[in-house]
DNA sequence: GTTAGCACTCGGATAGTGAGAGTGCTAACC
DNA sequence: GGTTAGCACTCTCACTATCCGAGTGCTAAC
């Protein structure tokens, strides 16, 4: 779960915010201190550089800047950025030239469907010159669309199950008898009665109220083998936080100057690699609805200390949600990728919702 | 492909080879160039430092080794580590104790395909503490095992196929009618009995060769749409030079500290971003059929010419193979690199040889 | 062929210096 | 009171000088 969005500063006057806004511009393009001189030279402030420097001193006096030391320009703290983020959040939005431009290649991808999340992942990515991000789209329960069962061997299936959402998972299943694959196929039909548009739970109901032993019989002794082999793997997809994550453009965040050393990349893989705190993440923006920013040491994550995220839900609340978003260092323009962000999540809502509905 | 390995040095006399194979295991594990005097401190070499300092010298004329500079110790140049390879390649063999490990491991694992693929990877990753790689087997030409066609709405339909190595493809499909999933299935009989156990072009010839609109048959249309469609996606998979791969361990390579730098990681992941390149090198390996050595700029790849790779084929030639192996700086223990490759291979192909007979 | 001895080279650590950047403060100004 | 010019102050960075130690290569003796 994200801290709340600190809001302790109140609000800054009008001058101080937009001086604020501006060291933060020109931070994010130029990664080095901003100082008072260079912004009345390159902004017209009307101010003289003392006056600046006043105010300068001020925002930090406030948390909101920092200096690395004597003779160096501002630079951003977290909480600026998050005051930046939060009074900024609703001004923007992406120009109609990207948005066509996004669109026209999410109508060019084939329709297969994990192609989406490679799509949204690297439009992403290209888009805001950071780490893309997407997760598939996961039903807190998720519910059969269809069941096959395939001869591998006399005495083990491959059993493919396709989701209402699209997803698919395979397990191999070990038989007690030499089945072929006539017989799987009687066995699956009856499997598809039982389960499609079920959740693991009515499946299991429904697998107990099944006549059992009454007579030996091989199809039902299949059908009770390959329900409980279902159920399984439907309870282990259930628990996942997140199935499957696509990320493009870790290179892109390579090339940051804040990562140039080997260490801090590491720490970045290692944070992707958790699983379980993005899992956090993606359950906390679907359940806000809407798109969020997670700064720096905002994260509860030791790994994500020098990175932000910026990430928004897809899908429907009920039905399937999953994510997508940015991964970039806090030295980002979080206003073009809360707007990148925005503007892919929902067209993956869309798309879900014009496949999956 | 690999530059054939180079044999110019002859083969050196006893006492060279000893202290270049002391070298290099002690530069493996220490990262820092071995001086003379180190040499005879730490290993029973029964000469005096001058003798080793004129040995090292002609290793050096050689090309075996080299000098950063004037006052410190050699480190084996690419050259040298393609010597140790050369010759001491075929006494390494992994420790019984390991070897059960690794067994026990792969006995453990559900049987769902792909977790052993990533298992492979991160076995290897673990074993010799660098990078795991493993590819999915792939036959050259991909026979089917299995089709299925699932509703999604009205007009649409995903196929799913199963190839007969194991490996799944899914497609979405365009209908130009409406289909239920009880005519869905009537086809989807159908496109099996014209498909299973064929190739792409053998199911485009089937194809050809169905009665065509003599009068307008729902069913025999979608069948024939439906096998266009397989028939595209069974040649995408075909043309492929690797259909996916998995790594682990990436972590560890970039603990190295060759790769203190990020650029230099950077370079890493660009090049397993490479996929043609990295074809190529499974081609040559599934064509050699045993383990193979890349060491630095012995890559083609000017991305990889600071990391080393060892790949060793499983599967059976003819059928799928695919390669399994690991990635790491140059200085890495190609003993223990081969060995670990050797047998995980072995288990792989055990594996596929027992599923997919 | 081996070894002791030694001059030589070079990198890395340490310290000192000066220039430049940018601040913070003060005092004057509107 | 807010704004500004001026200036002292601080700290980093780049450059230089110096020294130490490591390790070699060579020579001459064994």
């Amino acid at each position: 779960m994200a801290r709340r969005p600190r809001r302790t500063i109140g609000s800054l006057d009008a001058r101080s915010g937009a001086i604020l806004r501006t060291v933060i511009d020109e931070y994010v393009s130029s990664a080095t201190p901003v100082s008072s001189s260079s912004l009345v030279e390159h902004y017209p402030l009307g101010v003289s550089s003392a006056t600046v420097r006043n105010i300068l001193s001020d925002l930090e006096g406030l948390g909101l800047l920092m200096h690395p030391h004597t003779s160096a320009g501002r630079v951003p703290t977290d909480a600026g950025y998050r005051y930046y983020v939060q009074v900024l959040a609703d001004e923007w939005s992406l120009p109609q030239v990207e948005q066509r431009m996004i669109r026209h290649q999410f109508g060019q991808v084939e329709l297969a469907s994990d192609h989406w999340f490679r799509l949204a992942a690297s439009t992403l990515a290209s888009n805001t010159g950071t780490a893309g991000l997407a997760t598939t789209a996961k039903p807190e329960a998720a519910r059969v669309r269809r069941v096959d069962l395939v001869t591998v061997q006399d005495r083990l299936a491959l059993m493919v199950v396709v989701f209402r959402e699209g997803t698919m998972k395979q397990t191999l299943q070990n038989l007690p008898l030499d089945a072929d694959q006539e017989q799987l196929n009687r066995v699956a039909a009856l499997l598809n009665v039982l389960a499609v548009d079920r959740t693991a739970d009515e499946i299991e109901r429904a697998l107990a109220d099944l006549p059992m032993g009454e007579e030996s019989n091989d199809d039902l002794d299949l059908l009770q083998l390959t329900g409980v082999g279902l159920v399984r793997t439907m309870r282990e997809f259930d628990a996942a936080l997140i199935d499957d994550i696509f990320s493009d453009g870790l290179l892109n965040v390579m090339a940051a100057p804040e990562f140039d050393r080997t260490e801090k990349i590491r720490q970045v893989f290692a944070a992707l690699e958790n699983r379980t705190y993005l899992g956090s993440l993606v359950e906390s923006v679907a359940r806000e609805g809407s798109v969020q920013v997670f700064i720096g040491h905002e994260n509860r994550s030791a790994d994500m200390q020098d990175v932000s995220l910026v990430l928004a839900p897809y899908g429907r609340i009920g039905r399937a949600v999953g994510a997508v978003g940015v991964l970039g260092p806090t030295r980002m323009s979080y206003a073009q990728a809360i707007a990148s962000v925005e503007f892919v999540s929902d067209l993956m809502s869309e798309l879900v919702e014009h496949l999956y509905a």
